[in-house]
DNA sequence: TAAGATAGTGGGTAATAGTGGGGAATTTTC
DNA sequence: GAAAATTCCCCACTATTACCCACTATCTTA
């Protein structure tokens, strides 16, 4: 049973290979809608992680990239910064998906890793790294948490 | 997998060879629409390093000049300066464009360049020149990148 | 709880992609 | 008009990638 189309909860442990390759839980796979052509975008993301959207998604994000002007310097150094790290990648016969070295090690990745899902979009982390950024965050400061709660109810 | 046609992103390291031949990635290559007729337009960034388009995308920035060129000067001169060096180049059977002299001069392009894609058009760098021009964006100002990425990435 | 089905992991191999260079055709120069 | 230079097309080698197969673990169902 799944949820609705791309939209992925739920955290798993898996193997990083020696080919860079991670499988993406086969839940994920069944949640992508077709016209996804079993592919997803992998990039950097905002925290240590990588983060691997399906096509749908990345699209909205390229249709924004695509308004913006490059006689801007800050438009374009914006545009490079999103696009350099983002590539696609179509997962195969067993439902892995190549990573790039160069996500992995910016990732910091290693054998084992945790696949989070995060409603729109999946993130790939290192064990260590992530429960690192659990701790700090529970030191963030709770107002901005109540200023969140202007914006969301649950 | 490609993304939409036309549409570039991901970092790669290649060889520019001693007769100004660069290959394009082959990702570029499938992603590009028949209607490119395998050909692309090289012309002066506005940083440091070669913009190759294709010419479909190319044919849109011929429509913005005719557009903007009585209008503002800072317009037409960014137009003037990208579309005096811009000249067509077909790839051959192994999927390499010829780059100019006067282009690799312009980009201070050695051996070793780095191919990006930046959405609607593909950057050729001098590794060091855009690892310098990567820490120099660092000093800009990050209110406005944030504002951007509010905006767009999610 | 046993057996089949599904999911995850590892590795071999054929096909594709990238690089370098030779030589014919074309253009330029004297 | 001939020699030199340049451009373009092709071939060959190597590295990388993607695809395929096989094995094991886990889940499902009767």
């Amino acid at each position: 049973m799944t949820l609705s189309p791309n939209t992925f909860t739920g955290e798993y442990s898996y193997s990083l290979d020696s080919k860079g390759r991670v499988n993406i839980p086969a839940r994920y796979r069944q949640a992508l809608s077709n016209d996804n052509k079993n592919t997803f975008i992998t990039t950097r993301g905002q925290d240590a992680c990588v983060w691997v959207y399906p096509i749908i998604e990345w699209k909205k994000i390229e249709t924004e990239l695509r308004k913006l002007s490059s006689v801007s310097e800050i438009h374009r150094t914006f545009i490079r910064q999103i696009a350099r790290s983002a590539s696609p990648s179509t997962y195969d016969k067993q439902g892995r998906i190549k990573i790039n070295p160069s996500l992995i090690s910016y990732a910091g990745l290693e054998k084992e890793v945790v696949i989070v899902g995060v409603v729109n979009k999946i993130e790939i982390w290192n064990q260590e790294i992530l429960d690192l950024v659990d701790k700090k965050n529970m030191e963030l400061d709770p107002n901005e948490f109540n200023e969140l709660s202007g914006k969301i109810v649950i």
